[in-house]
DNA sequence: GCAATATACTTGATTAATCAAATATATTGC
DNA sequence: GCAATATATTTGATTAATCAAGTATATTGC
């Protein structure tokens, strides 16, 4: 039996945290008909100038492919979350907007995404929250 | 535009691991032509007495649904990686055994896996990584 | 200014997971 | 000991993602 060094537990308890955490958080957001992924993509969104971004911009910030985007995106442009606009400049851009039904349902689900996340994290004290925040942003560098 | 509490970035900050982390971890795992999912598995039943354990056991212990594992565990039947065993005891329950070259296997792919873990964990410390290790520990319970 | 290459995005095929329902077997209470 | 319920697993339908290939437009080098 080889023994596994704290660099593979890490990598271990980070799988685990999906299950553990993300999936409970993703549930919650299912009261506002959108998935974790997709309050990503709104919360990014929403920090962006004009509220507005290129797709391949938007999928690096939250970790998808250009495709993954394209078919996420595709059921938000149904229900009016996001809205596509033109680039004068490139024609091949195409810009996603948050509309304002998509600011609503962020700002509501917001409210859900507070208390879940909280209550996911309650385990811990708020000097050990941000301890862990501190680490994690470091590991993506 | 609303702030986002400790808690909040943090679910946030987990959510970008996996793609910051587990997929470039899952993607040098393809080597061995395992995911890391599969490697979860592999590393739970060579951990377990006899190497083998209940669906619903391994289930629990990697935070899949049941028939997640079902379906998970099917390619890793047919490759000879586990195989299928009876309960004497209760015919409903079916146990999963690691193979000989399921551990041969494993055994190859946690070299891989040791670096690659270690590749993605190099902006921190060992001692962060352990801290880091310990609060997603607390963050479980 | 045009051929070659690069970039932004979409589409087709596939994979990994989910949930809900189905099946098979065990356990419990009367 | 049998009906009702609970547990372990599988199966069917669906969803969210991937990669590779395709399309459309821009940029670059000569």
């Amino acid at each position: 039996m080889q023994s596994l060094t704290s660099a593979m537990q890490l990598a271990m308890a980070l799988f685990q945290a999906q299950s553990g955490l993300l999936k409970p958080l993703d549930r919650s957001l299912s009261l506002h008909g959108i998935s974790f992924t997709e309050l990503m993509v709104m919360l990014t969104l929403q920090q962006a100038p004009q509220s507005s971004m290129r797709r391949i911009e938007l999928a690096d910030a939250i970790g998808l492919s250009a495709s993954g985007v394209t078919r996420l995106l595709l059921p938000m442009e149904k229900n009016h979350l996001v809205e596509k606009q033109q680039n004068q400049r490139d024609a091949r851009v195409s810009l996603v907007k948050l509309t304002d039904t998509g600011q609503q349902i962020l700002s509501d689900a917001l409210t859900t995404f507070e208390q879940s996340a909280q209550k996911a994290t309650q385990s811990l004290t708020s000097k050990q929250i941000e301890q862990c925040l501190q680490l994690l942003g470091a590991l993506r560098a």
